[in-house]
DNA sequence: CTAGGGTTAG
């Protein structure tokens, strides 16, 4: 066992590492410790400082470039002791040394203190000066500060240094603002290949790898001659577009540029073989080099952690251990994330205790991986204990902590966290998004994107998955199509998931169109994706083409899963397709054994009572390998209603009385069929459903959009807007159906179990109140869209179609089974939903 | 003096 392993690490078999370490050139000299250094100060200033000043120089540079908190702080306190007047040779050397060494040890903030300071006493820097200053701001999103420093590189007169320009490129890069990393590389007169590596680097770093490949390519044109840091930059490039291909071909350059690998190269040659997927040839070109480098089992360890095959990390893990390799703190991120992965809470904890053993409890990044492995495994305590026991608790300590919480059901705690964070940031934002949306919150989830909006947080893809969904899960088409925009104008990239999610939202929007055109364009698809789009077709009752690209999906090699299933399904009932729907059921289990859930007996006890095969229908109640839920029991209901069989309707409706005696009525038909989306939203699917089924009686409500605002009705409504606008126009349009002689659908309020039916407030139910709205806040030629939350009830079934005729609109009321297209007194579902 | 790998949270 690995946790053993771990546990027991004693053996340290020495094997010579076969390839270089890259040569140390960046890290400073570590020669003395503090203590003899201020011994040796000591020393010194007893002898007087006269003579002395270019050893006391030399000391205080030495404890600078020690570069630990300590070390510094005695450095910067004897600075200031000894040097105050610029005018001092040494006194800019020993700023240099100073900005340098806390730049190196993350005190970057202390770094660009110093030189904001300092350039308020108009001290004259040198060219040294800006290179490390700049560094700092780049390593601490000092995005701000770096262009003052900018700004004073210019007015200093320094503008034309390759070193700083080369220091501004790495800049503005680090800070994203890789167009300005790339004027400053243009107006170079003079480049050389730190000029090139580094605007290389900065936009494989920002997801323009291709651009990264390209201007390696142009750089050789250029007669540039790439090292091993510039292969380094376009190989892992490579690596991230997936261009296996491409990223051979730069490792070919190699022997051609005489470059020497070393573990940082080869490392970077192992990484773009897994992310290539190609794990043979990783292995291979890792094997060559066993031995030496911690990085490169480090490498290996992740991929696999990020490709979802945790169960690999054990062996590599011993192998490691058997080469004599201490695991550090970098490769127990990767082990910690694999036990989650694992779903391994005993590995997990055994990851702690070796944590806590060689002292990397202070290491902030281990603590945060361990809150999330704690609130994943379930352990909320554990997790919040963690937390709470860190010293420095950063921006990604507290996201951990309210993502475990909401992971863990605790999303009022996680939302008064997230307002009394010190510091957030997209992500901090964007859990707290997700939260809403999983909580079906869907409006105060607009609301919160509103925020970010007037707060200048800049969205990314994860934010707008949220957001679509919630457009989605709101119906409002005209939202739906501005956020559909915003994506665009902001070029947001669109990637598996915000695309599948915008399919669905269309869908749910009633915009199949656009959702088909989303799909079209589509250049990868999961089962999700082509279930969103099969759920497109199922919501507009085009049961032919729902079919139809559920076998595409197949001839394509996509292996359709329970969601797939359930939506085609739901497709063929509601286009009347009764033999293909017995046949796409029965090679569920014979092609795909997957066993059929309740869901899909519910969809196929639809198809058949649609069809009016009563019997058929209940044998299959009778003959379910589990026992009929109210669901099921519902959908044979309605079909007794339509097909006018009181006498087993009856029965039906005793049964569903008896099957659970809560949400009878309410969670008519296949709501959750409907509600199963693509995987990633199961969640929110989830909860909306625990919902619904878990109180007894949700009141019916409809939400109308208009002029940019969500309007909700519920039945029965007493508000202002109701009794002075709603319910005149509401008298007026029954005065008006009197005259085409609407009398209220009795029959179906005698056989439908829903209280609502039977409610007197029949003539006020939510969706008459927001049909009248609609007909007063929208002008004449536009569609009427309305969002009601239960099934829609006969009665107001044949009122939507009157009125459509009357009013000559179209009306489109989405109810929680399907949509309602009314037009000229007719409905797209033929009297049959 | 400037550029490079493996790094936690949504």
């Amino acid at each position: 066992m690995a946790a053993t392993l771990l546990t027991t690490l004693t053996t340290h078999h020495n094997i010579k590492p076969t390839i270089k370490h890259p040569p140390e050139t960046n890290s400073l000299k570590l020669h003395k410790t503090l203590k003899e250094l201020k011994q040796h100060q000591a020393h010194i200033t007893k002898q007087g400082l006269n003579k002395k000043t270019h050893s006391l120089t030399q000391l205080i540079a030495s404890c600078a470039e020690l570069a630990t908190p300590e070390s510094l702080n005695h450095a910067r306190k004897a600075f200031k002791l000894y040097y105050n007047k610029k005018e001092n040779a040494p006194y800019l050397y020993l700023l240099n040394c100073l900005i340098r060494g806390y730049a190196f040890c993350g005190f970057c903030d202390e770094s660009i203190k110093i030189f904001v300071e300092m350039s308020k006493k108009n001290v004259k820097f040198d060219h040294y000066t800006f290179p490390f200053v700049l560094s700092a701001c780049a390593k601490k999103d000092g995005f701000f500060e770096g262009i003052q420093v900018h700004g004073c590189v210019v007015k200093m007169g320094f503008e034309n240094d390759v070193y700083i320009r080369n220091s501004l490129i790495h800049f503005y890069c680090e800070s994203g603002e890789v167009e300005k990393g790339r004027k400053v590389f243009d107006e170079m007169s003079q480049r050389n290949v730190v000029s090139w590596t580094s605007l290389i680097c900065g936009f494989a770093r920002w997801g323009c790898a291709e651009e990264a490949v390209s201007l390696f390519f142009e750089m050789v044109e250029n007669g540039v001659r790439a090292n091993e840091v510039t292969l380094v930059c376009v190989i892992s490039a490579c690596g991230k577009l997936r261009d296996l291909e491409m990223g051979e071909r730069v490792w070919r350059c190699i022997g051609e540029l005489g470059v020497e690998e070393n573990a940082v190269l080869v490392n970077a040659v192992v990484d773009m073989y897994m992310k290539c997927g190609d794990a043979d040839k990783a292995r291979e070109v890792f094997r060559g080099c066993v031995g030496g480098d911690l990085g490169l089992y480090n490498t290996i360890l992740s991929n696999y952690v990020h490709q979802g095959l945790a169960r690999e990390v054990v062996p590599v893990l011993n192998d490691m251990l058997r080469q004599g390799l201490k695991p550090d703190r970098i490769t127990m991120l990767s082990v910690i994330s694999a036990a989650v992965e694992l779903e391994n809470y005993l590995y997990g904890k055994e990851c702690h205790g070796y944590v806590l053993r060689n002292g990397f409890e202070g290491c902030d990044s281990i603590s945060n991986s361990l809150i999330n492995m704690y609130m994943k495994c379930g352990k909320k305590v554990a997790g919040c204990m963690i937390f709470d026991r860190m010293v420095n608790k950063t921006v990604v300590s507290y996201n951990s902590l309210i993502a475990g919480l909401i992971r863990n059901d605790d999303v009022e705690l996680a939302r008064k966290i997230f307002i009394e964070m010190p510091e957030t940031n997209l992500v901090s934002w964007n859990t707290i998004l997700a939260a809403l949306v999983q909580e079906s919150l869907f409006e105060e989830a607009i609301e919160h994107f509103r925020v970010m909006q007037s707060k200048g947080i800049k969205s990314d893809e994860v934010t707008m998955v949220s957001v679509v969904s919630a457009c989605g899960y709101l119906g409002a088409l005209a939202l739906a199509k501005w956020t559909y925009k915003y994506i665009e104008t902001n070029n947001i990239f669109c990637d598996l998931r915000l695309n599948t999610a915008l399919v669905d939202m269309f869908a749910r929007c009633g915009d199949t169109q656009s959702a088909m055109l989303v799909f079209d364009t589509m250049k990868e698809r999961d089962v999700s994706a082509w279930t969103a789009a099969i759920g497109a077709m199922a919501v507009e009752g085009n049961g032919e083409r729902a079919v139809q690209l559920f076998h595409e999906m197949i001839m394509q090699g996509v292996k359709p899963d329970e969601v797939a299933f359930t939506r085609v399904l739901t497709a063929c009932s509601h286009g009347g397709l009764v033999d293909r729907g017995l046949s796409i059921f029965q090679s569920m289990t014979e092609n795909y054994k997957i066993s059929p859930q309740i869901v899909h007996y519910g969809c196929v006890v639809d198809l058949l009572g649609r069809a009016g095969l009563l019997s058929k229908a209940l044998d299959l109640i009778k003959t379910m390998p589990m026992a009929p839920n109210d669901i099921v029991w519902s959908a044979f209901l309605a079909a007794c209603r339509t097909h006018k069989n009181e006498k087993l309707a009856t029965y039906a409706a005793g049964m569903i009385a008896k099957s659970t005696g809560e949400n009878t009525g309410v969670h008519v038909l296949l709501s959750n069929i409907y509600a199963s989306a693509g995987k990633w939203t199961d969640v929110a699917e989830v909860r909306l459903n625990m919902k619904a089924t878990g109180i007894k009686k949700v009141p019916g409500s409809s939400s109308i959009e208009a002029n940019g605002v969500i309007h909700e009705f519920t039945s029965g409504d007493q508000s202002h807007l109701v009794t002075d606008l709603v319910l005149p126009m509401l008298e007026e349009i029954n005065y008006r159906l009197r005259d085409v002689a609407h009398v209220p659908d009795l029959k179906s309020v005698l056989l439908d179990v829903d209280e609502q039916e039977k409610d007197i407030l029949l003539g006020r139910h939510s969706e008459k109140l927001a049909l009248a709205f609609g007909l007063i806040s929208t002008s004449h030629g536009t569609p009427i869209r309305i969002i009601k939350n239960l099934r829609m009830c006969s009665d107001c079934h044949s009122y939507a179609k009157l009125v459509s005729k009357m009013y000559n609109r179209k009306i489109i009321i989405r109810d929680n089974n399907r949509f309602h297209f009314f037009q000229h007194g007719i409905c797209s579902c033929n009297d049959y939903w």
